[in-house]
DNA sequence: CAATCTTATTAAAAAAAATTAATAAATATC
DNA sequence: GATATTTATTAATTTTTTTTAATAAGATTG
């Protein structure tokens, strides 16, 4: 059953049944949030008696969104019941839309990842056809589920780029007619759709799931064959105005010829990025180097290919990872200086290659950025790796459905 | 009378009267930002029944913290009253410390401006001695004013340089001992005593009384002999982990040979700053070029001195601030491609040279942002000028002292 | 300018929530 | 292993808050 409590009416309601909602929605966000708890907490939390929460509580479990789990240990005393969202109640789709491939996952009201498909061949091109085959691949994705249709809440779906998620508007992608994106997927899928900027999703999920712990402003870089970045502030996804914020590929701090996909010169993506990381291979190739990496169509070769290669000690594909890695060194030292925070997360692709690049990246970081602001902070390598991106988008469709419509 | 309010005694209590605090904690706070506010106003804001806000209402009164301003216009039905905080019953000091000189200013509860000294002739060096003459400065301005010393509730001081706000540490000046410097102040004044970095105190000065309307993402830039930030971020001023957040003066954005104050070399400073302009202006001078603003000695020339004259029509000093512009203008679209922000406002002493830096550091900023986060962001020249930084002060502590410690 | 309509304030009645007390269940200690 | 202690749940009572109604004050309109 589709829940109540996704019917918000919350408008026409004043004085007690407002405030009633107000609380249900207070704990509810809290499960969500903080996970399971018992009475006594959700009172701390509420700032309400037992038997007003008691009562609230048992509406809740009445309505199926919340559950019961039973007896928990205690540190002397009565055992507490504890309670929390009933984790088959519903259920949240994220899908990772990448330039070859795309990842589909499943989450339940718990988070916990019911099913994943990684590495699902397509190719991200900006037609109608692509649009089809993406909707094709997310509805044989449901089909093979052994989830009911009405018990999925909602769709998270990332895209590179700018996108506006309050609007729904992706203005790199499938921008074909008037209509958002975002109500061009729901009609096709029958699913209320929430779109998110790749590079947020990929922060969001490490935020959650990954290797934050209390910190509260944390800089997450999505090092792929371009550079974005998600920031979380005061424990919030940053978007600014627009949702466009975190384009930091396009810093201009470099002086060389090499024209950007942004039409400027001198952008950090033109010398630090999964790009620039193939120019650099091929050229090196072309001028006599070696390397253990060895294609006969040199136009063949695909970043995934150098971390590969660097993984596997190839010396050219480490050399330049660690030239890439010196130069985003300086992007981020400059971003340490104005954010001041207090973790920087190294994600994406390039990442995967771990102490190759972290190694160069701490050192120039180290050298260019302002001591007592640098030692502030920590810089980390993504823990989610490839599956952050999935994990952001389920997280976030829930977070919102959660928030907005209970 | 000093006030029960702030006297915090929140955490002994439980249930109804813990609850009772919080909601007289609300309506202060809503008093505070929002201003005055009727019955009604304050029953939807808190959610509350009329009866209720009224006893809460009338407790405050009693206390003295609030007062009844008496019949304001309806639009058709009876006149409702009009609350807000009694004025005269706390006032806050601010002082805004430069280089050569300081700013101190009094605002009552209602953040009206009681009194101001601009200009007050200080040099600021990091030694025992400049830090008494600072105490004795800001005694003087506190016996010249007819308001009784205990109606003073806290003092807040803007200084350059890294500080962290939350510990009461300020790094680059007056760091003589152990003691955090705003702990020695209060000993030395008597008075609760909040230290801010002084960008991100003119930027709050802005957003409160300056050119921000409705906008929750906006970036302060403070363009001095040195270059600072200070950004508003969800209607709340950005701190980072210690409060170093906002360093845009060390932006490598040019590959010349200046060493920077920072000991590095391209920072945006060492050729977009009031220093910088110097430097320029001395050169040219030096390579022969004339302008109307002339020195026997070319040591004694100032910041200000170049600024004047470009408002005076001085073609040099035009051209040069114009290079500035170019320059900053370059920085700022960085900045802007990485917050979204909704609005940039140009503040500090070189902010008042107007058209002459502002026109130049648009069109650069048309040049180098990406168009699409571009056209999402205003610019706009500091309403406050010279005050901003003194009502930053006045209005952070008053903030503190409303929130911290009703 | 009187009648009607809005809105605010005050007072009385009804509903809701917090206390308090009582009971139950588990743990720690002697 | 029995008793005391700690904590949770449930029930009864008291307090608080909301709701409803009544009254007052001013604005609008014919």
């Amino acid at each position: 059953m589709k829940s109540d409590f996704f019917d918000d009416n919350s408008d026409i309601l004043t004085g007690v049944a407002y405030k009633n909602i107000h609380i249900r929605k207070k704990i509810i966000s809290y499960f969500a949030d903080a996970g399971n708890a018992t009475i006594a907490e959700l009172c701390k939390e509420t700032n309400l008696s037992v038997p007003k929460v008691t009562t609230l509580i048992t509406e809740l479990i009445a309505g199926g969104l919340v559950k019961d789990f039973g007896k928990v240990g205690s540190t002397g005393g009565r055992r507490p019941n504890i309670y929390g969202l009933a984790p088959d109640s519903g259920f949240f789709l994220g899908v990772d839309v990448k330039h070859n491939h795309i990842n589909i996952g499943l989450i339940d009201l718990q988070k916990k990842l019911i099913k994943i498909s990684k590495d699902v061949p397509y190719n991200l091109n900006n037609t109608a056809e692509s649009f089809s085959e993406l909707c094709e691949l997310i509805r044989s994705f449901i089909k093979d589920t052994a989830i009911a249709k009405d018990k999925i809440l909602g769709l998270g779906l990332n895209l590179s780029g700018r996108i506006n998620y309050s609007t729904g508007y992706s203005y790199s992608f499938f921008h074909f007619n008037e209509d958002p994106l975002s109500k061009l997927l729901e009609k096709e899928l029958n699913l209320k759709t929430y779109l998110e900027n790749d590079s947020r999703a990929m922060a969001y999920g490490e935020f959650n799931c990954g290797v934050v712990k209390e910190e509260k402003n944390v800089l997450f870089l999505n090092l792929d064959y371009g550079l974005g970045m998600g920031a979380m502030i005061n424990n919030e996804l940053y978007y600014g105005k627009s949702g466009f914020a975190g384009e930091i590929g396009h810093m201009p701090l470099f002086s060389n010829e090499t024209i950007c996909q942004c039409g400027k010169k001198g952008c950090l993506e033109t010398e630090a990025s999964g790009r620039a990381l193939i120019a650099m291979f091929k050229e090196k190739l072309l001028t006599g180097s070696s390397s253990s990496l060895k294609k006969e169509a040199h136009d063949d070769i695909q970043m995934q290919d150098i971390i590969n290669a660097a993984n596997n000690d190839d010396v050219l594909s480490i050399e330049l990872i660690a030239t890439i890695g010196e130069k985003l060194g300086r992007g981020i030292a400059l971003l340490i200086n104005i954010f001041n925070p207090e973790l920087v997360i190294l994600g994406g692709a390039l990442a995967s290659t771990g102490e190759h690049l972290h190694l160069p990246i701490k050192s120039a970081v180290n050298k260019f950025s302002l001591s007592l602001v640098n030692s502030d902070t920590q810089l980390k390598l993504s823990k989610l790796g490839e599956e952050a991106g999935v994990m952001g988008a389920c997280l976030l469709v829930r977070k919102r459905l959660l928030e907005y419509s209970i």
